[in-house]
DNA sequence: GTTTGGCACTCGGCCCGGGTGAGTGCCAGG
DNA sequence: CCTGGCACTCACCCGGGCCGAGTGCCAAAC
């Protein structure tokens, strides 16, 4: 049975083992913290907890060290979020104003957040799915080539060229840009292709190719900017893992390499609140040793985008969630100021 | 004196620690390469390359290994640029004309060229400093708020926001988009200046303070954008170094982070030819025990960007040099070409 | 029934010492 | 100037012994 104490023996181990690294015995636990009970009866509850698999040692007669099974219970049952200190309050909005545009914010952001956590951070950019179209602009760079200039409300711009066959008149163009506009600013991409479904129609014979083939490209750039990008910083914080690492570190910086799995990483958490992956939870081997915190951010009330922190498994889990969740607000408050 | 054959024997020393990672003793030499003489030669030859500081010994009765200026030497007089073989040189084309766009371009360069080296691979952008103004867009978000989006010819595009006091028309904002374009288009942006400098007296008076807010705006984002970014790729491949290398690693991701040093470093690096940068040559301390493979590429014969990679100073140079150089060439050439 | 002190046991880590072998410098002879 | 021989030096490997933290179990105490 999960007693009171014996869940007080797992917070105390973990506390420990976060802190120095080394397997935690009944005695050194008994002296630094307030339990109340003797080593031997501490070791009665530790073989518990190894029973249920909590903990595990690495050796016969070694100290204990928490499973990721250890760390989940931790940090469902026993972890509470510390909140950030005023001063690093202050150090999050001062750094995060300084930004001028959109990549600067992303940027700023993944460097404090791995200063702050002292591990790798991962940002995801602003998803494009949710966001609104703020203004689409034709141009003509040539009788039959024009550029196609797609601007969304988080500021993010997108460019595609287009080759048509035929010419393309300069009223016909600013036609189009006007009913485009008309059609689509702010109204949300996944509804976009059925508002511009039928724009062909009203125009001249001549001009529906070229219509039509604007309007492909438009819906082709929306669905491939919904393909995320993310930036990652902090890499260098992966050298306080384990003395060990050759075989640690070389899996995880395969892993950050690949974006593609970190965006599926990061599409696994939860819109609203903070997601916790880990160890082996994460589908992706080379990351079985480490944990994932994410938390999605936005300019409203709606998650627009993720960020996260990915570290050892053993972490310091109040202050990593803390400070992800301190960052994801002065974020998205940034966000919406601008 | 620096007889042919203590060249020899020095690049025989080069190759074989380069291969090995061990330090390379006479006996061990005159086994592996036709030398021609025997270790007690290669012994003496040895003595001297140690006294000229081309080789040192780790401990006293080991092997030598190359030192940095061992290694320059090599380079300068000895390593031939080994080309590719036309499998790899096939594998390049196919991978980089798969590219849709710039950032797929550098995305895809920064990751071949980290797995045909096997090292950190670093790309720049293509420099707007040299690069010439495509076209340059207006276009009325609000009453009084513009936006400026610019165009260049290597396909960057760069969008700013404009909040004027003032209302400017539409008919005055088309005689300005129209103007400046005439102006501007073709041009390099160093040019861009004086080619506007009279532009706000052309126009009514009411309009004269929009206008020269829009040329700031415009000469902030040139100055601006010749600021470099870059991407950096194949960190992964820094696990290869040495097994001891908590301490190696460390100060080469937090270098290879400061994209501000990075860029200092690629700056550094002649604009045409190939420049080879060999451990302390390299101003950065963390970066005392790698050497730096640059150089640079463009769409025509002028070089937009530079490229390269970082590896240890033991890296085999010619090959490093050839896949550099080869992965340059095509990247000019897919510039060239969209 | 839970807690506690006692006790025997386990086993990883550390230090020590000898043996091994690759590599060196030097020297005398070709 | 090259070569073979020779004595010497160390880094590295290996095995053994010691040490101590930590454990599990048990019988006694609360």
């Amino acid at each position: 049975m999960l007693s009171e104490r014996r869940l007080e023996v797992l917070r105390a181990i973990v506390q420990d083992y976060v802190g120095t690294e080394e397997p935690v015995g009944s005695k050194a636990l008994t002296e630094r913290h307030q339990l109340g009970v003797s080593p031997a009866t501490v070791r009665n509850d530790m073989a518990f907890l190894e029973d249920e698999g909590f903990i595990a040692q690495p050796h016969t007669s070694a100290g204990r060290i928490p499973t990721d099974k250890g760390y989940r219970l931790f940090v469902d049952r026993l972890a509470g979020v510390k909140p950030l200190s005023s001063p690093e309050r202050r150090a999050i909005q001062n750094f995060l104003d300084g930004a001028v545009d959109l990549d600067d914010v992303v940027g700023r952001t993944v460097r404090l957040l791995a200063q702050l956590t002292r591990q790798v951070a991962v940002v995801q950019y602003p998803s494009l799915t949710r966001s609104t179209v703020r203004h689409v602009e034709l141009l003509s760079l040539a009788p039959a080539r024009l550029m196609l200039v797609l601007i969304t409300d988080t500021g993010r711009v997108e460019q595609r060229l287009i080759d048509c066959q035929a010419p393309f008149g300069e009223t016909s163009l600013a036609d189009l840009r006007a009913r485009l506009n008309s059609r689509v600013v702010g109204r949300r991409f996944a509804d976009v292709p059925q508002l511009v479904q039928d724009l062909p129609d009203s125009f001249e014979q001549e001009d529906r190719g070229t219509v039509s083939m604007v309007l492909s490209v438009l819906l082709e750039t929306l669905v491939e900017e919904t393909e995320e990008r993310l930036v990652i910083g902090g890499t260098a914080n992966l050298t306080r893992f384990g003395h060990d690492f050759p075989l640690t570190i070389r899996p995880v910086l395969e892993a950050l390499e690949e974006h593609v799995v970190l965006l599926k990483l990061l599409g696994e958490a939860k819109d609203s609140g903070m997601t916790v992956r880990i160890g082996h939870e994460n589908a992706h081997e080379g990351l079985a040793a480490t944990s994932v915190v994410a938390v999605g951010y936005g300019s409203g009330d709606e998650a627009v985008a993720k960020l996260g922190v990915v570290g050892p498994t053993r972490m310091d889990y109040p202050g990593t969630m803390g400070a992800v969740r301190a960052v994801a607000r002065y974020v998205g408050q940034i966000l919406a100021e601008s």
